[in-house]
DNA sequence: CCTGCTTATATAGAGGCATGATATAAAACT
DNA sequence: AGTTTTATATCATGCCTCTATATAAGCAGG
């Protein structure tokens, strides 16, 4: 814990702090869940899927820690997933005990779809600004983009060194 | 539909396009789904008890269409929320059909409590940025406050009269 | 007053999504 | 060969959501 955890009245010029920015990406968060969320498949199914898209065939087991799930929870998500072919199994000819899961041509076209719904919905909700407003946002989005990559990173590394503070 | 559907290749100095937009949006909400959520409560159940909290005692039907749910899903919501202690249910003297739901002492608790977790969580992320990430990101987020403000605002009214493209 | 319409909430049944505990089977290691 | 570890599946349970339907209160007209 090396951060200062700052409460008080802040001056007009005084930086950001850690909390401004925690409440805004907060806010944007719920803006996201709630305006920019497909109710078809859930949020562990899509992230899923989209994982097998980029990294190819994985076990199961790999994808459960890697989604942050339990190993049956994600045997039943793949089992609902092959239900609707978005992916398929396929056993592994060196070792008898695993199952690759791969996401198919619809699987795919799923993605695609959603990808496309999302991005309109959003143009749809920006093109309700004010030109200055939504020049504002992209430029917010574009100075902030490598470092917000960055803290993705970051993220992604937290999830698999459990050091965090329990919650 | 008057917004233009980009997507050639764009020039370096381009504005940052919508899809950009949604690409960073779409980003921040796997980050926040993913770190910024507690495991106890649903989404819809955080939502609706800070609702409760924001606007006082309100009538289940008006929570299900604020929160975007059917009826029968609040109904059992609240009963869920009510076992925890987190609402509680008062009969409407005026209208004998009607149920108020109202947020608990408990259930503020519990909105503290997530949000303090939330900022700390999201300030132990911050604080494994380098410095001058973590003030582009402040930076950015102090600019775009204001436009983002009302585009939640804007989102909101959307939600109400559902003039949407359907997905 | 009684019939019928609307409104507010509840119940029933089904399926998705997660869990912990446990079973099965293949691989690996004594 | 026997034991342990690894990979996946199954079971029972609970949350969360849906659609369809039921109950019950308010309201309007005869």
């Amino acid at each position: 814990m090396e951060y200062t955890q700052q409460s008080g009245a802040r001056e007009p010029d005084a930086p950001a702090t850690r909390e401004e920015v925690a409440a805004a990406l907060e806010q944007l968060a719920f803006l996201a869940v709630r305006h920019l969320t497909n109710r078809d498949i859930s949020f562990t199914a899509a992230s899923t899927l989209g994982r097998l898209s980029r990294e190819g065939p994985s076990r199961l087991t790999a994808l459960a820690t890697d989604e942050g799930v339990t190993q049956p929870s994600m045997t039943q998500l793949i089992q609902r997933l092959e239900r609707q072919d978005l992916v398929t199994r396929v056993d592994d000819p060196h070792d008898g005990r695993v199952v690759l899961v791969a996401i198919t041509d619809a699987g795919r076209e799923l993605l695609a779809e959603r990808r496309r719904g999302r991005t309109n919905r959003l143009a749809e909700l920006l093109a309700t600004l004010s030109p200055e407003d939504e020049q504002a946002l992209a430029d917010a989005v574009r100075a902030a983009t490598p470092a917000f990559q960055r803290l993705v990173e970051s993220a992604a590394r937290a999830r698999k060194s459990p050091g965090d503070t329990a919650s």
